[in-house]
RNA sequence: GCUCCCAUCGUCUAGUGGCCUAGGACACCACCCUCUCAAGGUGGCGGCACGGGUUCGAAUCCCGUUGGGAGUGCCA
């Protein structure tokens, strides 16, 4: 395993752990599974604001939910990257003393100035001949050679930049620390990384990073930039107006299978007709020259429809142990002492069919661990809107009392004997009885409701939805 | 502005010169099933951005146009 590849996912911690960056993490590590490599988790916290510790752990934990997990033999981190300043600062004296870095006094405001009046865009280059030795509030800025930089990445195939349009960057900042560029290079090169699997935002600044490689005296890793993902308006997402906190879809039941399927099949798919498959295969097919070209759009509709599928494809039991989160004292809508296992043990199954998300689960059951349930006064409106609806309520209160067998199918012969005397159909007759019992319109099958609600219960919420009709 | 990337149904994709009158999935519509809602089943709608080439033959190769996107910091 020593010679395989290296793969190395490298976030910031500037905030909750984005969908993008589950992809990308998700293609390092298939890749490193498959080509039994290693994945190496570096977290560039290089002297930013924005970046706070907590982040970090965050990072850890949505990337172990989605089984990137930090004990598997071919996971080696975290590392981060502040730990290597001196490293990054080493390699840049060293590029000084070679004359191919060289320090520059003017401030990013005469920078500017200067680019402003000569029409040209950034640096130009100022400072290149003057000589300047190192001090306070001089930048190291990277002597870009002539001629072209080529760049061969494995999913967009070879990219040129005419050196001339690349400015000289900076290196070092006027305090003294390395800039994410050199740093992340840098690390690349003690990480012995093989394989830089990034976004596509990242492909401006692979030029440069290659020069850099060279400068330090090693030859560039293999590059694959894979497309963004985008919104609706085909925009890159982002934090502030888009919803791509992984931690959020977690809470809201998004199955973590699904998940990684969903993210998997954005600007790939697996072979054959069908984009739900088991992780294994993803690991076996997964191959960077087959990544799409272009940004995809991140559809939680989509999301929604594959959660769905994945949870009515567990056992009941494993779905009841997955709704256990959202079931929780403090989490669920009725008083915790209410709750009673073995009610949404009955009605498990029927609930199974009807969600996409887990956190759908609870309204689909609280009836029965609410003492009132709040009623859905538009749903109450249109079900007791017709004349009969009332007789229903009372008939179907009597046939309550007096049914020997509390079943479901003892209930339903009820009210189909009451719905049949009046002429209606079933489907109309059993919409006061359950918005009267459950507060919905809609919901899990009536009959099996009422059965596992109890015939106290029942009763009633059948009384006082006739009390109310006056 | 400049640099770079991209372009198959509304969306995600299959497609690597003939198997394509372009396949699947999500969404949508209809029907079936049905105690509501789902689930499930069946069917439908819907696409190769445009214009030139190359070729016996192009969604697939080349050029251009148009349209999107990303980058352009002493952020990462």
């Amino acid at each position: 395993m020593s010679n395989g590849p290296r793969y190395r996912f490298a976030p910031s911690p500037t905030g909750f752990f984005h969908v993008g960056g589950a992809r990308t993490a998700l293609y390092n590590w298939a890749l490193t599974l498959r080509e039994g490599g290693v994945f190496v988790l570096r977290i560039e916290d290089t002297d930013e604001s924005r970046n706070q510790p907590q982040w970090t752990q965050g990072i850890i934990d949505a990337l172990a939910w989605l089984g990137i997990e930090k004990g598997h033999p071919q996971f080696e981190g975290p590392y981060f990257q502040s730990d290597n300043a001196t490293a990054h600062v080493e390699a840049a004296m060293r590029l000084y003393a070679e004359g191919r870095a060289y320090f520059c006094d003017l401030t990013p405001d005469q920078v500017q100035e200067r680019a402003k009046t000569s029409g040209k865009q950034g640096y130009d280059g100022f400072s290149r001949d003057r000589g300047l030795e190192p001090g306070p509030g001089r930048v190291l800025r990277f002597r870009v050679p002539e001629g072209e930089t080529i760049v061969h990445d494995l999913v967009r195939g070879e990219v040129r930049f005419d050196n001339a349009t690349i400015e000289d960057f900076v290196l070092l900042r006027g305090n003294g620390s390395p800039m994410f560029l050199l740093a992340n290079v840098v690390d690349d090169q003690i990480m012995r990384i093989t394989h830089v699997v990034r976004a596509e935002e990242h492909l401006p600044n692979t030029p440069k990073q290659q020069m850099l490689w060279e400068a330090l005296g090693s030859s560039a890793p293999t590059w694959a930039h894979v497309p963004v993902l985008v919104n609706e308006q085909r925009k890159k997402l982002s934090k502030r107006r888009d919803k791509v906190a992984v931690e959020q879809y977690r809470e809201e039941g998004i199955l973590p299978a699904s998940m990684v399927n969903y993210l998997m099949t954005l600007g790939w798919a697996p072979h054959g007709d069908t984009e739900i498959v088991p992780w294994q295969r993803i690991v076996d097919e997964f191959r960077l020259e087959d990544v799409n070209h272009s940004p995809a759009f991140f559809d939680i509709q989509k999301l929604l429809a594959f959660n769905g599928e994945y949870i009515r494809k567990m056992t009941v039991q494993e779905f009841i142990s997955a709704c256990e989160p959202v079931l929780a004292p403090g989490v669920a809508p009725w008083p915790a002492d209410k709750f009673d296992a073995e009610k949404f043990r009955a009605m498990a199954e029927l609930v199974q069919t009807r969600v996409q998300v887990l956190a759908d689960v609870p309204s689909m059951v609280d009836f029965l661990f609410l003492d009132t349930p709040q009623v859905d006064e538009a749903a109450w409106t249109k079900a007791v809107k017709d004349s009969w609806a009332r007789d229903v309520l009372v008939e179907m209160a009597a046939a309550c009392e007096s049914c020997n067998e509390w079943t479901a199918v003892h209930l339903k012969t009820a009210l189909e004997a009451i719905t049949e005397s009046r002429g209606l159909k079933l489907g109309k007759t059993q919409a006061p009885i359950r918005v009267a019992v459950t507060g919905r319109g809609v919901g899990p099958p009536l009959f099996e409701s009422l059965e596992v609600l109890g015939r106290d219960a029942t009763l009633r919420r059948l009384h006082n939805a006739v009390n109310r009709l006056g």
